[in-house]
DNA sequence: TGCTAGGTTCGATATGCATCAAACAGGTGG
DNA sequence: CCACCTGTTTGATGCATATCGAACCTAGCA
């Protein structure tokens, strides 16, 4: 599994995900299936704001923060979240996604 | 598709599902399978709150108020939910049922 | 006609949380 | 070395919401 954190309770992906901010970050990096700069995840929010919401979701186990030149990225776990909640992640992306 | 109202939007719906409280009432309701009485659904918190959480997830369109024998009761609306959210609240039970 | 039991509504409180601007940090490229 | 670009942290603010007690309603029932 991994490495590092565990993926959170499931409250906190549920409390997570009930953010329309975060969820259309959610969707964004399960649409690109990659990781993604943090300024093409959001629109309409401050960039604090922005970083406030990738802390949840990092802190709720959803995504991980890497850098890929010089570049800091969100990339989805979607592994990881399937592997602890089979179908949730998944069916609510794909309830989002219209 | 039943009759009265339809499902709330998938953030309300989530919304719904992130307080644990109410989580733990939409479990009860899953696992039992028919509409159940107010006061089996909920323990730790004053009947005016729970009162007030049986709004929200009725709000969002998860559960549905019948009465059976003089009983308020409390019905989880599977077929709704999941025929607009699919997989959605089938697989949050799931993981909430541990 | 009361009486009781189970839910709901009404304020009131208090904690949480989304939001922002401003200051900070860490690369990159001149 | 110095600006610049991106993301994070830090307060501060305002709104949302979880919570409660008390009053209210509504059936059933004696």
């Amino acid at each position: 599994m991994e490495t590092a954190a565990a993926v959170g309770s499931l409250q906190e992906v549920l409390a997570a995900l009930s953010d329309p901010v975060r969820l259309e970050m959610v969707r964004r990096l399960a649409s690109a299936d990659e990781p993604v700069a943090c300024s093409r995840l959001y629109e309409g929010v401050s960039k604090s704001t922005a970083s406030h919401h990738f802390k949840i979701l990092r802190e709720a186990g959803v995504t991980e923060r890497t850098v890929v030149g010089g570049q800091t990225c969100q990339r989805l776990r979607v592994a990881d979240v399937e592997g602890t909640y089979p179908g949730v992640l998944s069916s609510i992306v794909a309830a989002a996604g219209d």
